[in-house]
DNA sequence: ACGGATATATCAGAAGCCGATATATTCAGG
DNA sequence: CCTGAATATATCGGCTTCTGATATATCCGT
């Protein structure tokens, strides 16, 4: 089902730690980075290219990331094609402290809506139904 | 202490879902919502007059709140001072709906962040070395 | 009476978002 | 073989929103 229209949209930090942490269990590339995300949120969650790419690109000006091209060549075509190109990105040191910056930020959020929220039941995760 | 500088800024979404949640325990008023979030986070998050005003008017103009104001005349006031006004929000059935989306959309948004993240020893809170 | 806290609000410049659009290649089906 | 869908990257324009600064006015402690 994947709830039908989430009113509250993803701020630019959200969008970051997704794309960060994406990348931290493995290098990708955008498209497959878009794929990922909305296939983990199962459809809950989506990164467009207009967004998703200005956010790779600001994340490799800052160092946080690093890329390199690959030349994904069919089995058929000439050796002289160009072929499509895949830009992966790779989580620099950098990246990895601010994934963890991203990653703790966002657990004090949670604890501070949970200190607004006194109800026991809601903040623990798991026993969904 | 609270964290010298939390490089991630807090999204719209965010911002949103505090207000809400601060005036949901009881109503309350710019001034002290703001004061209420900083208190609450022990300074980690704030939310200044220009995000903070703007984004309540939104809130009304969309129902989510009702408001009233009140004359906060001091003892010593003349009868016909004007006095400093305070305006007071409150959650309407929309914005208690909205806030349970809000509530909805940060719970699925952790679960995908911990579905990046397989450590397990991360997901817990304290123990931060 | 003075400064700091209370209390609301706006402005201008910057940043970011979203849907649409563009380009080009590869793959699957008819 | 040809066409359309999927793969893959990227930008544009209009709009919303963020941020720091500024503005106004009152109340309270010293």
């Amino acid at each position: 089902m994947a709830t039908p229209p989430p009113t509250p949209r993803l701020g630019p930090s959200h969008a970051e730690l997704l794309v960060l942490a994406t990348i931290a269990d493995a290098p990708s590339y955008g498209y497959a980075i878009s794929r990922a995300i909305a296939a983990k949120s199962e459809g809950d969650f989506t990164l467009g290219p207009a967004k998703l790419y200005p956010l790779l690109a600001k994340l490799e000006k800052q160092g946080l990331v690093t890329t390199s091209w690959e030349e994904v060549k069919s089995d058929t075509a000439d050796d002289n094609a160009k072929g499509r190109r895949r830009k992966w990105y790779s989580l620099s040191p950098k990246g990895t402290k601010r994934l963890e910056q991203h990653i703790d930020a966002h657990r004090r959020f949670t604890a501070l809506v949970d200190a607004f929220l006194p109800e026991p039941s809601r903040s623990s995760r798991g026993a969904t139904a």
